[in-house]
DNA sequence: ACGGAAATAGGCCCCGGGATGGAGAAAAAG
DNA sequence: CTTTTTCTCCATCCCGGGGCCTATTTCCGT
């Protein structure tokens, strides 16, 4: 089955190599280039491409806002972003703005081929280096919270937990039918040992360390 | 250059069939097999494999158990994660073990070679309905809040932020140049528009929405 | 020019809760 | 069995801030 893509980037030489390269393998067709984010964006609804092959940096409208806007309006292409940085802030931008992959443009071409089949087919594709940063992104947080939660008692824990769930001090001793005086105490003791005075830390605390989901 | 394995997994068959699915291509070679967590830990240790390819569901130790001793031990073996389930909270436990990679048991052996091959090359490797996951995780909590947080100014933006970052009004008044009521008007309307009315919550909303990060 | 939204500012009341300083009982650790 | 930790409870002080109401200025869109 036939693929059909838009190529979005502002370098002429660019987008002829990518073009050459797709259509090396038979099943990929370009259905037009794009040289600004605005005619992406135009382009994507006239052709209605399986993908919409963008860079980021293009001149007026960048790539992150044509992806954006390509994706609120409905459309059933899937963007994949061409691009040079590895900024993993960069990537949660793009991803946050509906984009369906994110290829380095130092990837091997065998790695663009297959970003374009895993977003045809549904799933999302991020270049090696980038899942290595994902990844780093979740293994890491747990380690930092876990060594102070421990110095806390369970009671402790449990009276932040219901704190940072958005409870009063009133409610939560209710809830664990003890005394208000107590659940402040309780309060005054985890505050100390975590060193941390104000509810809003106490809630990212207990956010960072798992307790709660934001 | 040949790549060395461990095979880790409870059923003969697996291994076996693994085995011969492995070693067809020629560069990899499997010098061990483990049944048990306790094994995998003691072969990874004795045979210091490239890879380490660890079924979660085992007697005894479990493979995320024996993951997080295989990394604490100093292992220079990547753990490369070969399981049936794909719940995002599995995933995030083994790799907050140290595990390199996770391959779903129903993936095509294209990709358990290539995720071979991107670990031992110091990359991550998810397999695509995983990498799904994570995007969508990473792509999401942006467009719920998106909505209620639209309706906000930007000095009310503004102001949020800040109380989510632990600023009481006071500092918040000093930090912008305005008098304390002002921010208090502020800090008043926002949780009206949001019917958001305690810090707790606030601060959770900030978080969701991108404001400020745990 | 007019109406509305946003930013600024003030006053008043009163509740939640942080800081400080004890104190007794039960459970775990030694 | 003693010591320590943990959980329980109490009092006083006073600051931060939520609820409620009003008012001024600026700016934007009609």
């Amino acid at each position: 089955m036939e693929r059909t893509i838009v190529l979005a980037d502002d370098h002429r030489l660019v987008r002829e190599g990518l073009r050459r390269l797709l259509e090396e393998r038979g099943d990929l067709r370009v259905v037009g280039e794009a040289t600004t984010g605005y005619e992406a964006v135009e382009m994507a609804a006239e052709k209605s491409p399986d993908v919409v092959l963008m860079d980021i940096s293009m001149p007026g409208l960048s790539g992150i806002d044509a992806t954006r806007r390509i994706c609120r309006n409905g459309s059933s292409s899937k963007v994949l972003i061409l691009s040079m940085h590895d900024n993993r802030a960069y990537v949660e931008e793009v991803l946050r703005a509906g984009a369906a992959g994110y290829v380095l443009k130092d990837s091997a071409s065998s790695d663009l081929l297959q970003a374009i089949d895993a977003v045809c087919g549904g799933d999302s594709f991020l270049s090696p280096t980038i899942t290595q940063q994902v990844v780093d992104a979740i293994a890491r947080p747990a380690d930092r919270p876990e060594a102070a939660l421990a110095t806390l008692t369970d009671r402790e824990r449990e009276v932040l937990t219901l704190i940072a769930e958005g409870l009063s001090s009133k409610q939560i001793a209710k809830e664990l039918g003890v005394s208000l005086k107590t659940i402040e105490s309780h309060r005054a003791n985890l505050m100390d040992k975590l060193d941390i005075h104000k509810v809003s830390g106490l809630v990212r605390f207990a956010i960072r360390s798992g307790l709660v989901t934001a």
